[in-house]
DNA sequence: CTGAAAGCGCTTACAG
DNA sequence: CTGAAAGCGCTTACAG
């Protein structure tokens, strides 16, 4: 028995006895081929268990109704939602996602770029506006269509389809000081290719130096993984002046924390409040519930895709799209302890 | 100024001088070109900004480095890590990383491999061993190379790349039976999809049912959200006859059973243990931390890609593998109450 | 509605 | 080490 090769356009032509043209409209463009030999075509397809040979037919069209995704990781909730959603609407389109990570790391990111597009990828999503100029150089003079986002910046010729972190996190440190709270600590996120952390953190520290007379006790970063977010939480909460609230640059972050208070003794929010960033579900879950901010992911991923989508086809006037975020009031945001 | 179509290999040609196929060897095969012709060949590709065109060289080679993955969901923590220690491993050889999402629906599944196969992919991911007939039909009939994942099984021609649901699920029971508890109540996942979730209930089932004087108190299905484990748990909280344990078919639902227990002034585990499955993040977080089942999905991830690179490789003598799982005794497990 | 034929951009024996 | 040329499997004007 011979090792017989996938069956070709030219076999299902052969078997239903009619020319590779004909084939191919009965494939793409089926109105334009009569009732019988449709019949026979089909029929034929069944039988051989024809699939079309994609790079002939990208070579052909030259698309490949493909999109990347280029994101940091998968490990975080936070991701993880956004693109599914997204993929869900590229899939309805009959789009087919490409997908890699890049771990933060900016290097990893113009690789993976480079990567995905020599796979054929006619578009790209991009996480955050931080890159290097080697990257923008790439992605500008080949005129790679992309869309940007878990971020928004205006002004700029960019696609971002995301949120602002900066007045996000603003807006989260004011609702902090709000209840009273004077001696704040931050725990942020790994900044130095995040710019997403950054705005968190610059926010953070703005709102509370533009209060009278509150301060920032401390700023510390971590990679976003629980027990970073612990030890930060633990150095922290070893000083003598201690925060009575703690701003962290996720929920990771801020979960790391809780757990830390918690053996420590704390009792949250009694003894110190903290807050996180995103809502992942986890947020709900811990006790006391998790203050945070919400971040519209789903919505996020889904327009996200629609934007790239309408990029990818060429169509005029596009402009991004800004969404909101929610401040989300749980338990572990608390008033001022009294003792202070 | 005229929109400038990308250069191919031609443009790159012409403009070092030589002939396409010296070009597509430097590319290639570098070692076959002579030094000049190399740097010329370099030069003119940088100056061009000449990519490769994915389409043509899949037709050429016939074969596309691209592999694909078909997974219920990546808002699940649990597969996410899996699947991006899966990418990594193929971004590592190279191999650009398809993915699609079925939502748990079968005809989805096969849908999203078709499509999936017909965009290239060489080689194909699957989850669990749950699928339509003429699924395995259309896997068999293409030879399609492919591993399964997040499940074992012995004795069959299929490459399971996974754990025994149902051995892991048995040993946790039997770990919560050890504890003295009598009254079990069961929160499963969705199981008419589901083939690990079924396990995992059935596995739990068998081992109350063989434990002389232990019983299922109620079973309960519920798709993998915090809030059906939480309402699944208000159920079987509000019987007469509470059970004092509640095996969960994965850590998702057990920590929405958790806020369950505690909305019901319950404590946890004093008044009602709870167990969870995976070993997802959430469960170190919440409080007390969750009693669950240690997936190595890391090393699954990494395990599964590696074998696939070989199946399509056509590498002989192949074989899955079967991982091991860890009962993670924590907080949320506690003997049976006194008073019962 | 259908077919013959050119062309998409690469790779790879084959010759030299 | 290098080139001319065939071929990979499709699509799509062009003609009929």
């Amino acid at each position: 028995m011979s090792i017989k090769t996938h069956p070709t356009l030219q076999d299902v032509a052969v078997s239903a006895g009619v020319s590779t043209a004909t084939v191919s409209r009965a494939l793409n463009d089926p109105d334009k081929v009569g009732q019988a030999a449709r019949d026979r075509i089909d029929h034929a397809i069944a039988v051989l268990g024809y699939t079309p040979n994609f790079g002939a037919r990208a070579l052909a069209t030259n698309q490949t109704n493909t999109v990347g995704a280029i994101i940091p990781t998968l490990s975080n909730a936070m991701f993880a939602s956004g693109i599914q959603a997204f993929q869900e609407v590229l899939a309805e389109a009959g789009v087919t996602l490409l997908i890699a990570t890049t771990g933060y790391d900016p290097e990893n990111e113009l690789r993976q770029i480079k990567s995905l597009m020599s796979q054929g990828a006619s578009g790209l999503l991009l996480i955050g506006n931080d890159r290097l100029d080697e990257t923008r150089k790439y992605l500008a003079t080949r005129r790679t269509p992309h869309v940007i986002s878990w971020c928004f910046h205006d002004g700029t010729d960019q696609m971002f389809v995301g949120f602002d972190n900066y007045a996000a996190a603003y807006d989260a440190t004011q609702r902090v000081l709000a209840k009273g709270h004077k001696r704040i600590g931050i725990i942020a996120g790994d900044c130095a290719t995040n710019d997403r952390a950054r705005a968190r953190r610059d926010a953070a520290i703005a709102a509370i130096d533009s209060a009278a007379d509150a301060q920032v006790v401390q700023v510390i970063q971590a990679p976003y993984r629980i027990d970073a977010g612990r030890q930060a939480c633990e150095e922290i909460l070893s000083f003598a002046n201690r925060p009575t609230a703690l701003i962290c640059g996720n929920d990771v972050l801020a979960a790391g924390a809780m757990i830390a208070a918690r053996s420590l003794n704390l009792k949250i929010p009694d003894d110190i409040s903290i807050i996180g960033f995103d809502d992942i579900g986890l947020a709900s879950v811990v006790s006391p519930p998790m203050t945070t901010v919400q971040v519209p992911q789903i919505e996020m991923g889904r327009a996200a895709a629609t934007l790239l989508l309408d990029v990818v086809a060429g169509k005029p006037d596009l402009t991004g799209e800004r969404l909101d975020t929610q401040f989300i009031e749980r338990g572990s945001l608390g008033p001022v302890p009294e003792k202070d």
